[in-house]
DNA sequence: TTCTTGAGTTGTAATCATTACAAGATTGGC
DNA sequence: GCCAATCTTGTAATGATTACAACTCAAGAA
């Protein structure tokens, strides 16, 4: 997706897709590995002189109210963010700190659409532990 | 359970049982409403004027650690906590701000055991939504 | 019992992620 | 081009959590 092609699709999804926008979500395509607020920031200053990190965060919240991007709270101190492709669960390595996508089985996210008379708009499955490499 | 009882469990779980750690995990217990920390201290000082905020979050850290209770971070910006008994998962309304209990099926989590190569201490399964009195 | 020592508690200060707010910039429709 | 609405920016405020150092307590040795 080119920056186009990313403007589009935030407007198909009710988002007026800014400069600092389409830049922020654009960083979220690129980079998987579950950045923060501070990580994106960072990053994005580098060609975004002018970039103030409240931007971020209002972006990141725009984003999620519509639904394009997800919060990832497995870390209680500060928030991951994501974008909303297919679901998958998070994995928080306690040593190395990183977070790891992983695939639940189908059955463990249908199972809990069942829950009755509750409107959900959110699922997150969360694993803490100590992933492969620290071990 | 009474006091001392809940001091024999705790000192089995290799928490030295001290006044304030056995009052907060009697409150733990006899509050399931996963309450956060100002709850607690708010509450607890009335029958412990001398009770300092840091030491319900050091209780608290010290019961994570050693597996008696479990952190909820479903909301990102303050933890609720709630005792370490069967497993369930956690549901926040996003109206009324409580968050419910549920059970998923047995296989939800039993199926998240699958990872492979990964130590596992620790799993969290967060719903949010409006609940049923909300809607 | 008294002493000693390590652990637990307390109060305050520091940290740091996030939001609030107001002023300035931008954009899209008239 | 002009206006109103929206977005961006910088700074200040908020608030949860931790750091830290002094004080207290409890258990074990002498
Ligand atoms: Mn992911
Ligand atoms: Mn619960
Ligand atoms: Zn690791
Ligand atoms: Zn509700």
């Amino acid at each position: 997706m080119n920056t186009d092609q990313i403007g589009g699709f935030l407007h198909e999804k009710g988002v007026k897709p800014s400069f600092q926008r389409i830049k922020v979500y654009e960083y979220l395509m690129n980079n998987k590995e579950h950045p923060t607020v501070e990580n994106i920031y960072r990053d994005l200053i580098k060609e975004i002189p002018t970039l103030s990190k409240t931007t971020v965060y209002n972006s990141l919240n725009t984003f999620i109210e519509k639904g394009v991007v997800q919060a990832i709270s497995i870390d209680g101190n500060e928030m991951r963010y994501d974008l909303y492709e297919r679901r998958h669960g998070h994995f928080k390595c306690e040593v190395c700190g990183r977070i790891y996508d992983f695939l639940p089985p189908k059955e463990a996210y249908e199972e809990l659409e069942a829950l009755e008379g509750f409107l959900i708009t959110d699922r997150q499955i969360y694993l803490k532990g100590v992933c492969k490499n620290c071990r």
